[in-house]
DNA sequence: TATCTATATAGAAGATTCACTATATGAACA
DNA sequence: TGTTCATATAGTGAATCTTCTATATAGATA
């Protein structure tokens, strides 16, 4: 159904900062990019905020931030197991952003 | 080759603001959303400044502000005709935006 | 030459974003 | 029960964004 690229503002505006876009990057592919975690799959289970936070250098609270601006957007979910929440692509949504930006570079 | 989503921040940034992705959808499909033009054609040449100013509702100024940012960002191309400035959507960049998403929305 | 037209530039106010520190919450465990 | 660990919330300051008005520039035309 073609929709505009208006459609996904949310999303473009989540993934509109360094960070932002970098975790998504990482999440994407996260045991190249995290080490294995005890409580939950990386993969099935996603990312621990920790890990996100270690890596960017940026203090927990803002990661924290970070992460709930992605979820909003629709780009990640999260799980909570214990005391971790997961942060896992959501890549369905990200294919809805492909496909916009495919029929918008196939416009006449 | 792949490109991580980082890769487009600039274009990220640039459609993160609902007057500017607006005006993106807006130029893809250009005869559907403004007047012919005399000095130029609206798909060959692009659509004037002037237009897009009417159609968003905002300063002309704003406006110019709007597709400088889109243009830096390597999504529109300009060509002046006579006193106009005419905006065209880059859809090789799209394209390339496309790609990245794609991949994306496949990682495993 | 003088004027008109389309766009660009300057400058400033208000809103939003981004990051921090300090602190709270809530689950697990000793 | 009390402590520890992981994350959430509150609050704040600095930076950036968005928009405006006023004005400048540059090409076309009378």
């Amino acid at each position: 159904m073609n929709k505009p690229l208006v459609t996904h503002l949310a999303a473009l505006r989540a993934l509109a900062n360094p960070h932002r876009v970098q975790i998504m990057d990482w999440l994407l592919d996260p045991q190249s990019h995290f080490p294995p975690q005890r409580d939950g799959d990386l993969v099935l289970d996603g990312v621990c905020v920790g890990f996100i936070t270690d890596k960017t250098g940026l203090s927990q609270p803002t990661v924290t931030s970070h992460m709930k601006s992605l979820e909003q957007a629709g780009l990640v979910s999260s799980k909570k197991i214990k005391n971790w929440v997961f942060y896992k692509a959501n890549q369905a949504a990200l294919q809805q952003i492909a496909t916009s930006f495919t029929s918008a570079s196939e416009a006449l």
